[in-house]
DNA sequence: TGTATTTCTTAATATAGATTAACAAATAAG
DNA sequence: CTTATTTGTTAATCTATATTAAGAAATACA
């Protein structure tokens, strides 16, 4: 199969998609809410420009952001997709943001794959994640506050410009005054 | 999906790779290494009976578990094997296991799948360790030790009595000493 | 542009969990 | 069975991070 073959194959499966609107785009301004707690029908995003964001709240108010979603980053509750139970997360706009909705859950999605690539593709994208919160899971249970953060800036270097610090500090498990204290000190 | 599907799937998937030699059939006592940190050749391992471990060992020595895995589940190091880096995690048997070596990596694997069943099982299994994972992610930011401990209590409810305390320690992120307080706490 | 709101910093105090140590209990090994 | 080793408990002390508070800086808003 050409390179040629496989760019029509993915073509027609993505008009294929959008007549039977699985996938549907979408802008939204920065601070629109696009999940929230509890919410029974889930949905995932793809971002095609600007940043989005999913997060908890906990018992106390408190926000715990679970990740950051940049261009080519999907956001979804896969837990709670995947349970049918209702969503755990938050998902809201950081920034005036481009995406694709995508209504169908993600295991009924394999059935309309056409060609190998597509699958390929599909397994790379749930494998990177499962890196990802493989490195973080090994990183919250033992490295300290400060290790995290120097890790952060280097996994993530374009976000810190993004985001307010308090996000930051909500995304490695720390307070905002922690984060000061820690870049005070690193200063040095 | 029910669990008779992901039974015949799993099935499925099973005579597939045996044909084509990517799986063998092992059997390791309690105590064998099966991956050492710093490896070159990483294998996934589907237990079918018994119970292995995945960790690592930070440069204090100290032992963080990352998972326990009983019958069903699979231990692979994949931010290693996607990334073709030198393993990260340790796998170990903790008591006499009996499974199977899966010798492809996860992304070659894709392409040798010949039914939609296949690779929706594949799916699924990527899904829920998404899911585990991001669960473990949230509890790490959001919850105290003590409220960890009953969560696993509760998800894990057969490992506490196949496996010593100072591991559960371990994969809570927490010291031995602090694990046996807490439970001295819950007994009044 | 000026004011209100949010974010960041600094510092004092509080606390969950780590470390250290010593002993008891359980398990493994000879 | 007996002894050695590993695991679990308890308690004292220490430390990283949380909490509270108040002012400074930055950002959003009217």
């Amino acid at each position: 199969m050409k390179s040629s073959d496989i760019e029509m194959a993915n073509n027609l499966r993505s008009k294929e998609l959008e007549l039977k609107k699985i996938i549907e785009t979408k802008k939204v301004i920065k601070g629109e809410v696009l999940q929230k707690q509890g919410d029974l029908k889930i949905k995932s995003y793809y971002v095609k420009k600007g940043l989005l964001r999913s997060y908890t709240i906990d018992d106390k108010g408190k926000e715990h952001i679970f990740i950051f979603a940049p261009e080519g980053w999907i956001v979804s509750d896969m837990e709670s997709q995947t349970k049918g139970s209702p969503a755990q997360l938050f998902i809201d706009a950081l920034e005036d943001t481009e995406l694709e909705v995508i209504k169908k859950n993600i295991l009924d999605q394999t059935s309309s794959f056409t060609s190998t690539e597509q699958t390929k593709a599909h397994t790379l994208n749930l494998v990177n994640r499962i890196s990802t919160l493989q490195k973080r899971v090994l990183l919250l249970m033992s490295a300290s506050a400060k290790e995290r953060y120097k890790d952060f800036l280097i996994t993530y270097p374009n976000i810190i410009q993004r985001v307010p610090q308090k996000m930051v500090a909500s995304y490695l498990g720390i307070t905002p005054e922690a984060l000061s204290k820690i870049r005070g000190e690193m200063l040095k």
